[in-house]
DNA sequence: AATGATCTCATCCTTTGGTAGGAAAATAAG
DNA sequence: CTTATTTTCCTACCAAAGGATGAGATCATT
């Protein structure tokens, strides 16, 4: 019984067109741009109106805050699974950046109050990596490894280091 | 496939006072207000200008997109400590349908020679399991699952579970 | 200057995980 | 039936991880 080692795996990933990639902006573009035409058509409509600089005024500084708001919203929080760029497998050599475009749930993120190395220990252990060899990384002992682990575990809830993995995936604290 | 998961998290926050509570709200309006007198100025000043109306409607809609975008990004955040009663982390059973996409790599399974059962053990062990609890799921002594364990370590070359982890997950060998 | 948060390190102890070696059933496959 | 593989289980030892607690150092904020 032999078993053959694979000494490296890449995988690659195919990304979606340009559209696809930048739909928000695209989205957001021609929102705007229908938004003066409508301001525009107002504006032909209400001429007469004495005070309609200032409910122009009002009214693109409501919309655009919303909008502003909306897109802040839209940047800052993972993109749906649906609207993922999908990893594209082949058999033998292939190259995959898997996860390129992680964005981290920052919100949950302070929201569970992981300090900048907690999630940096996170990375490090999702990465596989022992106590020891953090440590060694991050130039500490392993005592605080360990401090920081305790820490870390309590703010997930979880009991090990395999279910503060697990669950940070899958919450997107880490990629 | 769906994978049942946790997670759901609700937050009740209080406040001190009125002043402390809206204090971005009156920053936000006494910053809108400022604006509008500012542009009343230009609008006094540059009335000559032609294009007037579509230099102020493109002002005020980028003023107010930042400030949009800044406005969100600050209540998204969680308030500071001092200005909270309590959160309250509530964690329940919530179906998460990440991954459903997933398609094993089965022929890099049969290429590294894993058998069912070490597969079995391999997404246990992915979702945070302890060797105890492995044990207890498959029926079987913890003796046992630490003899697969040891060949699924060899078959994966690596030296720990975590490790075995991130490689069978990036090796699309588990979800 | 005081405070709170973060990062750091240590000790002692318990639990879990991993290694090494062997071995007996069960299950295909030839 | 024989052979190879898989699955099962064990003992014993050592390494790694985790829990509890205390405490010093740093840094930003008030």
């Amino acid at each position: 019984m032999k078993y053959p080692q694979i000494l490296d795996i890449y995988t690659m990933s195919g990304s979606k067109s340009f559209l696809g990639k930048h739909k928000a902006i695209i989205i957001y573009s021609i929102s705007l741009a229908f938004l003066l035409l409508l301001l525009k058509w107002l504006e032909l409509r209400f001429i007469i109106f004495k005070h309609s600089f200032e409910i122009y005024a009002g009214m693109i500084a409501i919309i655009f805050t919303v909008l502003g708001i909306w897109l802040a919203l839209k940047l800052s929080k993972p993109k749906p699974d649906s609207d993922r760029v999908e990893t594209v497998v082949v058999e033998k050599e292939v190259y995959i950046t898997r996860r390129e475009d992680f964005v981290p749930n920052s919100s949950l993120i302070s929201q569970l109050e992981l300090s900048k190395r907690e999630l940096e220990i996170l990375e490090l252990m999702a990465q596989g990596h022992s106590n020891e060899e953090i440590a060694a990384k991050l130039f500490v002992s392993i005592s605080t490894v360990k401090t920081h682990n305790q820490n870390l575990f309590f703010k997930l809830d979880v009991k090990r280091r395999t279910q503060a993995i697990e669950k940070a995936r899958r919450l997107d604290l880490i990629p």
